[in-house]
DNA sequence: GCGACAG
DNA sequence: ATCTTGTCGC
């Protein structure tokens, strides 16, 4: 799906956004096991805000799976979309996000988004979404636990625990670095939670947060910048 | 009804 | 997400 496409019939209310992510859950893909890690290319999505300019700006840097360089970079600028709901984040971040996705040259392989895929109140978070639109297998790492409960896993880097909505296993805390809070991890579109696990080890070699997420921040950070330096001048 | 709540 | 300096520690 295009950019064009997407925002051609976004939803405006909160009641519409839930009906659409009702709808769309049907087509998440479960049952592949997704790419394995460390090889091909892995992307990582993020987006930064302005509410008072109306401005969004979202990045999507492809890294090389193997090496951990930057392969291709693409940035988004556009208007905020959607207020921030708990539960409809995909409906703020996802527009611009496809946007971004889009200038890009390279195939994106598994996409890396900051924040949740199954692990969601109607298991159809921000992944899940992006994933059913593109088509491309996602994952979601996010920095907080949500609504969701865990037991602390332990101590080592690589450690994990059941991320839990009442007694349904919906992502995994897994320990990215010794003694620091876990990351949430869940699967998105087109992948396993071990796979998603295994990825999210293989992009954390030096920091608590995947080296995808960390690329796309700042880069969106950048772009953000500049877009509201533009704004500022016109 | 009240509080909590990915980014 | 965003507002924001210095500072403790490896």
């Amino acid at each position: 799906m295009s950019h064009r496409q997407i925002l051609a019939d976004w939803p405006t209310e909160e009641r519409s956004a839930r009906a659409v992510q009702d709808e769309l859950r049907a087509r998440v893909v479960l049952d592949e096991p997704g790419p394995p890690p460390g090889t091909g290319f892995v992307t990582g999505v993020d987006v930064a805000y302005d509410d008072e300019c109306d401005l969004v700006a979202a990045a999507a840097v492809v890294l090389d799976a193997a090496t951990l360089d930057v392969v291709e970079e693409s940035t988004a600028v556009g208007r905020i979309s959607f207020p921030y709901v708990p539960g409809l984040l995909a409906f703020r971040e996802i527009p611009t996000v496809v946007a971004a996705l889009e200038g890009l040259d390279s195939r994106p392989g598994l996409v890396v988004c900051d924040g949740y895929g199954l692990a969601h109140p109607r298991r159809f978070g921000l992944a899940s979404h992006l994933g059913v639109l593109t088509g491309l297998p996602t994952i979601g790492v996010a920095k907080n636990p949500f609504t969701f409960t865990y037991e602390e896993p332990a101590a080592p880097r690589g450690s994990t625990a059941p991320l839990l909505d009442g007694d349904e296993e919906v992502g995994r805390a897994l320990r990215t670095r010794d003694g620091v809070k876990p990351v949430y991890v869940s699967v998105g579109h087109r992948t396993s939670l071990e796979t998603a696990c295994a990825h999210t080890l293989s992009l954390t070699p030096n920091y608590r947060q995947p080296e995808t997420t960390r690329r796309a921040d700042a880069l969106c950070r950048r772009a953000l910048a500049e877009a509201q330096e533009d704004a500022t001048r016109a």
